[in-house]
This record gives C-alpha cells, structure tokens and sequence, in this order.
DNA sequence: AGGAAAACTGAAAACGTTTTCAGTTTTTGT
DNA sequence: ACAAAAACTGAAAACGTTTTCAGTTTTCCT
C-alpha cells in the first residue's frame, strides 16, 4: 500500500498525493477530496522512511537527560513527550549517567539519527561557543541556565526558573523566620548546574541576612538520589552539629531529610524547619507535609518544545525563558525554638 | 557525507561498504580494516532513513503506556529505554489517558512510525484474538497478563508478576496478624488488568481466612494517582467504618492512605495496619517506611525488551515470564488492637 | 595441473517518498 | 477578446541506503 497505489486508484499522479499529503496549496480542492477519499478507503499511511529520505529530515528531537530517577524530571519529561507529540514530531530519549558528557552524546544522537533538534534536560550544560557548534541543532536546555561561565555572551535558548533567586527566597523564608543556623542539603555539584546555582543563593541569603556561611552545615549527597540524601543527611546527624532549619535543594532530597530527622527523633518543624525547591507530587503526602518552592514542571516541558519549534521554524533567534516558581505552604516551619 | 564519499576515498564499491557496516561475511578482512579506517576519518554516520528505507524495517518499537505519573511505571519505562538504546533499537513512547483504547493506539502508532514490535505498559488488555491479529506486529504486555477472559487460550508474550497471588499473599500477611476488618484501597478496575485481579486476590485471601467481604470496606479511588488515592481515603475515613489494616494495590496510594489516616488523627500501624506492592523508591521513606511487596521494576522492564527481541528474531513462538516480588518490611503493620 | 567450490566484489535495481521543472489549464485585468 | 499571471498537474530526477545477481578472483581437493 504505496503512494502508487493511491495515485492509481484515484486516477492522479503521485505528485499530487504527496502535495494532498503535505497541504501544499496548489490543488484543487475538488482533487483533494477525491484523493483524501482515497487515502481513507484503502488504509493508506504514508512510509515514514521514505518521506524522511525525500525530505532530508526527520521531524524528530531528542531529548538528553540526566538523572532520570528524579521525580520532577520525569515530570517535565512527560511534558515534553506530551507536547512533542501533539506537534506531530517524534522524540528520542537519552539517558546519561553522571560521567558522560552531555555535548558529546547529544552530538552522536543528532548524528545517528538524524535528529532536527534537542532538548537538554537535568545536567548541566558550560562549553565554549566552537564546542556548541559542532553539535549542528538548535537546542534548548531545559531546568537549567547558565548564568555565568563561559557561556555569559553566548545566545541559546532556555526555559528555567531563576535557580539562584529561587534558592535566595526559600533561605530567605528560614532567615525571616529568624533561623541562624541553616543546613544546606545538596547533590554532588559536578553534574548539575542547578546545584552550583542553587547553592549560591543560599549562600547569598544568609550573607544578606548577616549570617555567616558554616560549611559545617553544608550536607553534600553524592547524588540528587534520595538514598544518597538520606546517608549524607544521616551522617552529618551525627556528627551532632547545631542547626535549626535546613533548606533542600530538592523535594526529594527533602524527603530524605524529613525521614533521616524522624529516624533520630528529632521533630520537623519543632526541633528543624525544612524548605525545598521542586513541588513534586508526592511532596503533598510527607508527614509534615513539606513545604516547598512548585516548579511547574508541565509547562517547563511544554513551553520548551514551543521554544525548540520556533527556533527549528525561524532558522535563528534564540530565546530565555524564565518561568516562576510558587510557594506551596506545608508544615515544615516554625520559628527556631528560643 | 555519504556511503558514496566513503566507497571513493576507500577504492571499493559503496556495495562493500554497506556490507562492512552491516557485518556481512563476504568482505576480507583487509578490506574490512580499509573501510573501516575510511570510516573513521571521514567521521561518516549512515543515514538512518535510508537505511529504514532500503531494509524496509526499522529498528525501532513501540511502548504505550497508560498512567505515566505513576512512579513504578516510570521505573520500568526507564528500565525499557536503557535496554532498548543497548540493543542498537529505537524507541517511541506513547502515553495514552484512561478513555483511549491502547490496541487502536497500538496499531495507529505501528503503521505511522513502522515499528517492529510494541510493549503495552500499565494498562489493560482484554482482547479477541481477531482484533490482536490486526496489529501486525509481535508485542509483549509489560506489568500484567490476563489469565481470565477472552485471552484465555490465546499465547502472547507477558512480562509480569501473579497480581493474585501477590496481592493474596500481601492480604494473607494481614489476616495471619489477626486482622478481620481489612479495608482495600484500589484504582478503578476498568483501564487496569492489575486492579481487578488485585481485587481478586484480596477477596480470595479474606474468605480463605474465613472472612466475609464488606463491601463498605471498598475504597475505590477514581485513579490510580495518588491525589485521587488521598481524596477515596479521606471520605471513606469520614465514613466512620470500622477497620483495622488496608491493603492498598499501589505504593503511592498506600502513600496517601499513611497521610489521610494522620490527617483524622490515626496511627499507623497502632489503629491501623498498611501494606501496598510495588516498592517505590520514596516509600522507603514515609513514616512509618511502608511495608510493600517489592515488584522488580528494573528487571521488569529489561526482560520485556528481551523477550520481544527474541520473538523478533525467531519470528515465531511467545513467552510468558513471571517474576516473584519481595517483601520490603517497613514499619506499618501490628497486630489490631484487642 | 585442472576443475569445482568458496570467497569476494561491483553494477544496477529496488525502496517510497519529495521536489524540481516544464507544461497545461484557468483566471484576471484591460 | 487577448495577453499575462496564477493555479494546477505530472514526468522524472533526486534522497542514501540495501539487495540481487552476475561476475571475478582465490582456495581447495584430487
């Protein structure tokens, strides 16, 4: 079942089934309908190899990601599949472990599959303008931006929350509080631009609030995992530091805390206030419920399909697009106890 | 940079070079080594579609999955993509809501992208060998099988624990502690093989220990997600029956069980015992940590490309594979109170 | 050494589309 | 009514592979 046969049964070349097929202007709407017609009755779908040769592209993106076990990136993946879909393009993902080189994989899936583009989501992404280049595609990081590095000049596309201020604003909500001695729970920062960024901010916030920065309370896991946040949580509870509250650079991390914090019975948010960044589902069900800074996870997946369109659709440009976080008030904080 | 660029740099036929690259035994080894080595300077990669187009396959298979929120999903998708990128195939996903029917949806996406084969994910499947047979393709049910129904006799491939057994075995656990009032917490039935014959196993447990099913003792939730979990529990609990443990069919259901039994003040397990299955990562991390029989996800989702990779090859024959489940024990289940 | 089989190679024909280009109608403006 | 432009159509040439088939070497056996 070819074009062929479609052209043969409605008695029209298959110049015009391909123009019918692809909405070019030049038909008759008389033909069209005949043709559709056609199409409808003997079951014809067109060879997507085929059309892919004759048009030299693909209509197809992919999506590099790292740390996939996480739950907000699920989220946003989701999304993006979503999206991807509705706009009649197909999605390849990547998974990449935390020693791989986002560049250099993205850049082989380009070339293997032929992709028009790419969306890089949960890493970090800092190369030089001539490294960018040999990838070929647009591309949009997704998550994440960065804000300084060698990137600073450089245009590409982005839709992120501003990781920095946001971090800022959570530590901010512990420091107004009246908090002095605030832990910070962070994944490795190698990996992950957010890390870097995020942990910035809380820095500048109790330099803000005239604190000054303990590395004693920095609680770095070796990964955004939650078992890892939990054993890194769980030791640095031994070692019987003095803190009041703790900000989580991740729900899921946050999770962990809660639990490591139970585990030594110590009461969240009496004995610790807590706040993290992310919103994810599950969040809503901890005991407290924690409290936390909701990235829209959907959106940022939608919007950074619409982005990478736009961008595959203009042939240049590029665009940032900052998105906003919102405050979900659970019951992890309390003033610091007296 | 085409074959044709690599057969006139290397001084061969662009024939030797596709056998080169397809492991084709007729080519010396020199001549191998030659091609190669042209390869390799040339930084050429084959294009894809027109390989598609000559073979007249595409390496590539179908995943469509209903429910993607749900964490233990997520984990077998993930566990699918790696398997699928390690044997050199492609994967396309497809996410489906509970009103669409996933062997249309199945066999719409097989003609459009001209997949080889397609795993179902999370959902139903309940269908007449007829309308199986317009698919085209071999496919594999990950996650459930159907033991009951129209499928009875009919051999497809399936990748997936005994819901029955299990769920009966989760119950069992509950009446051997001396349970009577067991309450179950379960998705609606109608898009999900996995609710109905956890149900089944549910009930079979309770009259095997001699109880009477109550129907009161039913909380349906609309989905299986886990705000609608907390919503069926919320007003099942307003309801004021009478009951001492839940089996919840979900992990994250169990999840919002543990919080709207807190929420109206009751402790978990004093006033009520709780066990789930699935064995999500975050329910090792409530409080009190669940206690859930542990599905293997990873392998799950491994073993279901396997065995539609082998189908594939052999062209023939089909493969049931049940996997066992281990119990997690968190800290969620006592004896009822006398 | 001679013949047959095995190993290797390349020209050319698929594969199913899109696209270009030349040609034929129809419409429009005067 | 006539030319010019616009709308429409189809034949044929891409697109970059794989595969078939016929042919040429080499190896092996007696």
């Amino acid at each position: 079942m070819t074009i062929k046969d479609v052209a043969k049964y409605s008695g029209v070349s298959i110049t015009t089934i391909s123009r019918v097929l692809n909405n070019h202007p030049d038909v008759r709407e008389e033909v069209r309908a005949k043709v559709l017609k056609a199409i409808e009755e003997l079951h014809y779908v067109p060879n997507s190899s085929a059309r892919d040769l004759g048009k030299m592209q693909t209509d197809t993106i992919g999506v590099v990601v790292r740390g996939v076990g996480n739950p907000f990136l699920n989220s946003v993946l989701h999304a993006i599949e979503k999206e991807v879909s509705r706009a009649d393009y197909s999605m390849v993902m990547h998974q990449i472990g935390s020693n791989e080189d986002e560049l250099a994989e993205g850049a082989s899936l380009v070339r293997s599959k032929r992709l028009k583009g790419l969306i890089f989501l949960g890493g970090r992404f800092d190369y030089t303008p001539e490294q960018i280049a040999t990838l070929g595609v647009p591309f949009v990081c997704c998550t994440y931006t960065n804000t300084f590095g060698s990137l600073k000049k450089t245009a590409y596309s982005s839709v992120y929350i501003d990781d920095y201020a946001e971090a800022f604003r959570a530590v901010k909500t512990l420091t107004d509080l009246g908090h002095k001695k605030i832990a910070v729970l962070l994944g490795t920062t190698d990996d992950h631009s957010i890390s870097e960024l995020r942990f910035k901010g809380y820095c500048d916030a109790l330099k803000s609030a005239g604190i000054v920065l303990d590395k004693d309370l920095i609680i770095e896991a070796k990964s955004f995992n939650i078992d890892d946040a939990f054993k890194a949580t769980e030791s640095f509870l031994k070692k019987g530091k003095d803190f009041t509250a703790i900000f989580s650079i991740a729900d899921a991390m946050g999770i962990a805390a809660i639990k490591a914090l139970h585990t030594v019975g110590l009461n969240v948010p009496d004995d610790c206030s807590l706040i993290a960044i992310d919103g994810i589902q599950v969040s809503k069900y901890t005991i407290p419920t924690l409290t936390t800074l909701v990235q829209p996870s959907k959106q940022m997946g939608t919007r950074a399909v619409e982005v990478l369109l736009n961008v595959l659709k203009d042939e240049c440009g590029s665009c940032q697009l900052k998105l906003e976080t919102a405050l979900r008030e659970g019951g992890t904080l309390a003033k610091p106890k007296a």
